[in-house]
RNA sequence: GGAGAGGUGGCCGAGUGGUUAAAGGCAGCAGACUGUAAAUCUGCCCGCGCAAGCGUACGCUGGUUCGAAUCCAGCCCUCUCCA
């Protein structure tokens, strides 16, 4: 391994973020010496960015503990155009009105990890289509389209796997690595940029950002990719049940955040605690090395900790102590609630619940043997649930839980 | 413009007139075992209904037939080759 000098690079590495670096020796020389920008591009497809973004938001969190400052990139114009890695197929184009509101969505989660204060490295936010909007065709086919040859872009992974997929690919979403890197050019002017980190499947579109840069202003700005976070069982991260895991607390509740991360496979665990907690890494060794049932310690720390850099340590605590109290047999506030007003069925609560997607599913669970109320299995279906008093507790199976209410 | 191939449930993929709500796999959910883990085994996996049953569903629209995902016609879309 590498022996870093810069602060920066020795906490990305020792934490496991990087994954490849293009010229790794100059820019850990750079770092080491001034304050350097470096930034992050996200798409503004969704409302909320899930787990999968969650690296490389924590990677400009790193960025500004080691005393530099990170750029938020929200790609407000290249969310037009879609980007193709890893996508089988065209994504469905957004309307200019719903880019801006998912961005206006998405940036609240920026404001808990970073610090947008005026100092030195305080983080900035910025949105391509501020420059991307205004292009002119033909001057920009000249400037920075002669660049680019064909022959490579075919190369591309992005192109490549759609084209051997036989998967359409239109000329627009063939021009998304053009605009990426023309992105990185443009922030090297403007905020003096130095460095655009990724996932690894941007590597293709960060070099070419790179070779831009050289190429038409000669200036050297670097690259850093994140290893692709896969769980122990290799699957990609951030999926559950009930879809995405999702960074805003309306479309994913605190609590169901907290879960997410308790639930961490064994072997996740100290990588997991490395990358998305602030813990220290002397902390970090000794929760990694719990063993058997014991690792469950290191899963309680880890939620925790990572629920409480995205919604505070209050939800994380609220979080905890209602799973706590809810697996002991209990129940605690935190848990998704349900008024049944005159009486339901017990499907019908499951259901309005949101744990089963239609009554027949919930009957079916009743029928597995997979329903309780108030921890008293429940045989059927019709069964009419009233609550008079104290809200009821009602579970699918040993982790969903929720409350009924009058 | 011409020729060929193809569009099936979240995904992959079988199915070429009836027993097909549609094989199989993946993903998912639940049960057992555990530790709210993994692995394994078992069950479930379009909707409504207690049920019988009903309603939707194999790109779209019509047609043939007692009966169509399967046959016919037109249309839409994708891919490959040729020009």
């Amino acid at each position: 391994m590498t022996a870093y000098r810069s602060s920066l690079l020795k906490l990305l590495e020792t934490r496991g973020y990087i994954h490849q670096a293009t010229d790794a020796a100059a820019l850990d020389a750079l770092a080491d010496k001034e304050t350097i920008s470096a930034y992050v591009g996200f798409d503004a497809t969704a409302p909320s960015l899930h787990v999968g973004n969650l690296v490389q938001i924590m990677i400009l969190r790193r960025l500004q503990q080691a005393g530099h400052r990170p750029v938020v990139l929200m790609g407000g114009g290249t969310t037009k155009v879609g980007d193709p890695s890893g996508k089988d197929e065209a994504r469905q184009l957004l309307t200019p009105e719903q880019i801006n509101a998912n961005i206006g969505s998405i940036r609240r989660v920026f404001e808990a990890l970073l610090s947008f204060d005026d100092g030195p490295t305080g983080a900035i936010l910025l949105d391509n289509a501020e420059w991307l909007d205004t292009l002119e065709y033909v001057p920009f086919l000249r400037d920075v389209g002669r660049h680019f040859t064909i022959n490579r872009m075919l190369t591309f992974d992005s192109v490549k796997l759609r084209l051997d997929r036989e998967q359409p690919l239109t000329f627009l979403e063939f021009n998304y690595m053009i605009l990426q890197a023309y992105d990185f050019l443009e922030l090297s002017r403007r905020a003096g940029v130095r460095l655009q980190m990724g996932g690894s499947d941007q590597w293709g579109n960060i070099v070419n950002g790179i070779d831009l840069a050289r190429r038409i202003d000669g200036t050297e700005v670097y690259g850093v990719t994140t290893p692709l976070i896969t769980t122990a069982d290799g699957s990609k991260m951030g999926k559950t049940a009930s879809g995405a895991v999702w960074l805003n607390a309306d479309q994913l509740s605190p609590y169901d955040y907290w879960q997410f991360w308790r639930n961490t496979d064994d072997a996740d665990v100290g990588r997991f605690l490395k990358l998305f907690t602030d813990l220290p890494l002397e902390q970090i060794a000794k929760l990694e090395a719990l063993d058997g049932a014991a690792i469950n310690d290191a899963k309680v720390v880890l939620a925790t900790e990572a629920t409480a850099l995205l919604h505070g340590r209050d939800a994380a605590t609220n979080a905890k102590e209602t799973a706590k109290s809810t697996f002991a047999g209990g129940s605690g506030e935190e848990l998704p609630t349900l008024a049944v007003g005159n009486g339901m069925t017990v499907a019908q609560a499951l259901t309005g619940l949101g744990f089963t997607a239609s009554n027949g599913e919930a009957k079916r669970k009743v029928a597995e043997g997979a329903v309780r109320l108030g921890d008293q299995l429940v045989t059927d279906p019709a069964q009419l649930v009233e609550v008079t008093g104290a809200p009821l507790k009602i579970s699918l199976g040993k982790k969903k839980h929720g409350l009924l209410t009058r």
